[in-house]
DNA sequence: CTATACTATGAAAGCGCTTTCTGAAAACGC
DNA sequence: GCGTTTTCAGAAAGCGCTTTCATAGTATAG
């Protein structure tokens, strides 16, 4: 607070006008090597760091992204946290994030995050509503989502992750080698689109293997152990028959191991069991998950690196797709011990 | 982009002039019930959204609070990311994130975060060098620390947990309960403060039971899966004995369980195990792993709220350590089944 | 040696707000 | 009914930068 450096106390201790200090500041014309040398002392003298809402007022420019989640809290989010943290300070852009689940509560519908603080918006699923969405496109603002493509009336680009072929090439897998019959599949939070896309790669599977599509196998996990446990206990007690869960994600996983133990069932012998996305927990469950890979970290790097392009006015693909890849563990009954 | 309103639009739009719009748009002074109604509609109607750099250039307020971190990946930030993104998006503050440790391989020593663009900082342990921290003390800056005590020369607020009395209870819990006599305990990583208060609760707990201390059970876990893998194996063939051990944090309790289970150790029947943390994944381990809660997300609650305390000038208090409780699973060797 | 083109710099105009100062009009007091 | 307060609103001065425009000085060409 107090009394801090400005712009002109730089010029004034150099001798030059605030101008100079900009064009060295910025690099955006030659200043004489002298002079500049000069003005870079005096910055380093009186420590000195440009104001940042200056700058942006000024230049129309805030050098900074935001990033709009539903539920910063989800472990999901850590590793695409990363990956999009060091992206963006790599490219000297300031990282501002809101979670718009703590902000339902909130009265004022501030718009925590937008043209006016930011300069483009990494948006996650859901975090947005189609109205917001669609206002931001028509200004031209940048957006990229994530894990969500858009509506087809809008032109924004989305990174998302091989679901479809990835959830296929588990599936095959509890068919091909483990010789699974009547496979049960999670789904995700309704209108989740990865667990649309990964519930049509189950189907796919299936039709190659000639199995039959049982929508009674198919049931609710939510992404989430409480609600997965619940479901298979349920179908359980139901006396459904099945001899593999296809859990959807690994966090269902959790909640499918403990129902399943607590009926009893041995796992993999009795039930095979197979995730998504590889989350950190992944390995040390008992026994360690079958599951596909999602490279999580990967959609974050890339979301910013659209982004950016997008700020800068560059050619951007419409759609990333990452890939994903089968990781065979122990819970679907290979490398038994 | 394009043509965002501005504050004068609205203004003209309701017929009054910009400092009106002002006033109402803050509540800063009475403004005529009619007027301002006038003056709401033009907002809504025009979409209006105040331009936060010249808010925050005008008025020296940035309305935004900054989060320096070490590894924005860190699963043990996630909780803490939770609360602190509540309580600031509540008090109408912006969060700006920024992991120093991506920032290390950057050539530009760019400050990142600081009076130029917040209101106050977060510093989480051993994000910031005592240099910097120093230097924002001298003008004033408000600074809230996490986990880790400032130097005693500057006077910034600490918010901390029970680390001793908790890693006290679960060592006299193995003690205790399961007779437990050679107990080894895991550091963290060097210079981490929660590491030495819970060895310094690990001590204290021996002592109180009479219990020799023995240094060649005291060694590094890093809190890091794969060093306390290797410490605990290097151990083992070692010939080293002991009955138990306190893993310092939960993420060295998986590599801990790995290593014993791999050179046969039976957990609890031969070695006990107890953690810190309550992670997330602490109840899915097998065995589910006895632990000491850390209340994670209220850290990030309360860092938040005595930061806001700072920023407006309130009284607060230096220190703020929060309780942890002991949760008993079964990798100690209760409620076994 | 003059005309032309650079080069390096400064002056000044904003960027979109907040806030202080000022004043007109309405309300009040006696 | 006149002075005094109160209420409401506008004018204008910045906040600390970037950027355009102008210009002095210097180099280059013919």
């Amino acid at each position: 607070m107090s009394t801090r450096a400005t712009i002109s106390d730089v010029a004034k201790q150099s001798g030059v006008s605030i101008s100079t200090v900009s064009r060295v500041l910025n690099g955006t014309a030659v200043v004489d090597e002298e002079t500049a040398e000069r003005v870079r002392n005096a910055i380093e003298a009186l420590s000195y760091t440009p104001h940042a809402a200056a700058r942006t007022l000024a230049s129309r420019r805030t050098n900074t992204i935001g990033l709009l989640l539903l539920d910063i809290g989800g472990e999901f989010y850590t590793p695409m946290l990363r990956g999009i943290e060091a992206v963006a300070s790599e490219a000297g852009f300031d990282l501002l994030i809101h979670s718009t689940i703590t902000a339902a509560s909130g009265k004022v519908t501030r718009r925590a995050l937008g043209e006016h603080n930011t300069d483009g918006l990494l948006v996650f699923t859901g975090a947005l509503d189609v109205a917001e969405l669609t206002r931001l496109n028509e200004i031209g603002f940048p957006v990229v989502l994530l894990h969500e493509s858009a509506p087809d009336s809008l032109d924004i680009p989305v990174i998302t992750i091989e679901n479809q072929s990835g959830a296929q090439k588990v599936v095959d897998h509890l068919i091909d080698a483990h010789g699974c019959k009547r496979i049960v599949y999670l789904r995700g939070p309704a209108d989740n689109e990865d667990s649309a896309q990964r519930e049509k790669g189950y189907r796919q599977s299936l039709r190659k293997h000639n199995l039959p599509y049982d929508p009674c196998l198919v049931a609710q996990g939510g992404y989430e152990p409480n609600q997965a446990h619940a479901t298979v206990a349920q179908m359980l007690s139901d006396g459904l028959e099945f001899d593999a869960i296809f859990t959807g994600d690994d966090d269902n996983a959790v909640g499918v191991i403990q129902a399943l133990r607590e009926a009893g069932r041995r796992i993999p012998e009795d039930v095979a069991v197979a995730g998504f996305d590889d989350s950190l927990f992944a390995r040390i469950l008992t026994p360690p998950l079958t599951t596909v890979r999602a490279p999580i970290e990967q959609v974050g790097r890339e979301s910013v690196r659209q982004l950016i392009r997008l700020i800068r006015g560059e050619e951007v693909e419409t759609s990333l797709v990452l890939p994903t890849e089968l990781v065979i563990r122990q819970s679907c009954g290979c490398n038994r011990q």
